[in-house]
DNA sequence: CTGAAAGCGCTTACAG
DNA sequence: CTGAAAGCGCTTACAG
């Protein structure tokens, strides 16, 4: 609308609305927060001049004198991961619910990258930051962050040594529900496939499946372990070092979605039937697991509400709750669709 | 840091820096910024205060003071698909380059929603606005949008009659080679699957398969257009309706990579070969295009460059630009893999 | 119930 | 080359 004194486009002000309604612009100041001091009459006399001049609240301003901050900054490891675009939008959404606003960063799984951004986040003020950290992000890395001394969770990639809150599925016993159903459908020779040791998510998930093997009286074979990139590509690579192996897996279970995916395609690129003849399954539950050829069986951890967690635990945090309270281990539950074999096994004890 | 005089934990500011300096705040201004009025001795010592506080530059006063912001909303209608989650990297990654942070909101193809978060960035300040459009925006919308008066670029969604700038692919001309592509590989019935009618998207990329059937001399037949939610699970549900028909199509143009990915999908659970039996192209190639079983023949429109090149339109419209010079239209290109049949088809000529 | 004044952390002419 | 002053658009005691 501009300066209806002027035409130019300056802006309007709560001093141009004071002014207009023969008001003081402390009056108009309350009028916007809808306080309750303010006279009816006056106050709809303001309002009436404010929805005239198509004010815009320039929140900025408002958050300098007040030294608040509505931004809150989301860095993500991999936007183009489908499970990292569903935490986002999970996050997204309650930090709008909550009166936040998000500023994105997509580090690409760039240490560098993320310092620069940290940066920039902290220079725009934000309240507080929710961050998957990159590959290779470690302790020492998290305390001399451009960052520290600003309210920080970290999500999805557990800092070992580092005191900051950690909100998260509960990779353990999640692994370990995935392999002991794979045992329960007779499997023996079970690998684990995908991510490196260095990844503390990996080695949450091989603990649980080194439970379920013992737990079942089998053996824990490190030589079934098959490392790769935490990608459809890793997953295929993995799948064709394991066949290579003397004694292949009857089963694998994989680091995550993509993983497992790329794991189904190598398969039935080689004739091989993944669910039939070798049972699959996945970790983390993303939209198109149930779309993939055959459907994934998979560990759900709730992604969406762990992105919620996640605006909460930072939420707690800026409102001075301690760090270890703000921290979060989620439940996980597995889906069974039909890579793992299940149905066939079902249909097998049936015609048996 | 906080303030080394009362041990207190508020911020440092420009103000403390000076004092601790011995200089004013203006020479602190000055050097922050790089000015080379400042004496290299004067320089070097207010660095050095600078390092030793730890001090955190406000540029949310900054701006308020130069009436200029660093702010740009991205507004994605659909995060979870992974074409957008693309284009959404691309954006952020040019606006970082550019200087400027972006302020996320997926609407979740939600307009209510994208009204709210449009509020929301305007009083944020934010420079200007990227969106790609939730279904049913129609210049009216635009029109009426508490954004309006704002810089503002619209993507991926052209939005008929709205002077706005628009940024997308060409749809029509990727379609029509998509489809010779298919007519050379010697299809004669070629569906279109997926989208509706009310999608300007979808009516370009009709066009491209209209244009390639007519200049092949093929009838344009309305009966081979089996819409659907633009999805995985609308390109199974399409695909089915295709094949409920007296005469199936012996290959189809789909809309998009993940109804083209639930059509293949759902052509192997019928044992029928996707790529042998029947032809399947998509369009976007998104990355995971090439690990579908089989991979898919696709139309690229480079969505990273797309998302960049969002960026320097809505850049170009802050510095004055016109909408009209800030619109673009990229060039396509097909990506021949296996969906489409393309190697069967050399194979069978081969050995002819 | 409303207004005058101070101040949030910066930048930018303007003096000197 | 550097400093004093004004001002960006708000909020918040404090008077009255």
């Amino acid at each position: 609308m501009g300066d209806p004194r002027t035409g130019i486009g300056r802006p309007t002000t709560i001093v141009d609305i004071a002014r207009a309604a023969g008001v003081s612009k402390s009056t108009v100041s309350l009028v916007l927060k809808g306080s309750s001091l303010v006279k009816t009459e006056t106050r709809e006399r303001v309002e009436a001049v404010i929805e005239r001049f198509g004010y815009v609240y320039n929140r900025g301003a408002a958050n300098l004198r007040t030294a608040t901050s509505s931004f809150v900054g989301m860095v993500i490891s991999d936007l183009t991961n489908p499970f990292f675009a569903e935490l986002a939008v999970g996050i997204e959404e309650a930090l709008y619910q909550l009166g936040f606003v998000p500023i994105l960063a997509n580090t690409n799984e760039d240490l560098e990258r993320q310092g620069h951004v940290l940066r920039s986040m902290r220079e725009h003020g934000v309240a507080g930051i929710i961050m998957s950290p990159a590959r290779g992000t470690d302790a020492w890395t998290l305390a001399n962050l451009p960052a520290r001394s600003m309210p920080m969770v970290i999500t999805m990639r557990r800092i070992l040594g580092s005191p900051l809150p950690y909100v998260g599925p509960d990779n353990q016993a999640g692994a370990r529900k995935a392999v002991e159903h794979l045992i329960g459908l007779g499997h023996r020779r079970i690998a684990f496939m995908g991510g490196f040791a260095s990844m503390t998510t990996q080695q949450e998930r091989i603990a649980g499946w080194r439970d379920a093997l013992l737990a079942a009286g089998l053996p824990f074979d490190e030589g079934l372990i098959f490392e790769s990139m935490p990608t459809r590509d890793g997953g295929k690579k993995a799948l064709e070092a394991a066949l290579a192996t003397p004694r292949p897996p009857t089963a694998v279970f994989c680091y995550n979605d993509i993983v497992a995916m790329g794991a189904t395609r190598a398969l039935s690129t080689r004739g091989i039937r993944p669910g039939l003849d070798v049972g699959v399954v996945g970790f983390d539950d993303i939209d198109e697991a149930e779309h993939n050829a055959p459907p994934l069986t998979t560990v759900s951890a709730d992604t969406r509400a762990m992105g919620a967690r996640c605006a909460d635990s930072l939420l707690g945090l800026i409102r001075g709750s301690g760090a270890a309270d703000m921290s979060y281990t989620g439940e996980t539950r597995l889906v069974v669709r039909e890579s793992c074999g299940a149905p066939f096994a079902a249909r097998k004890r049936e015609y048996a």
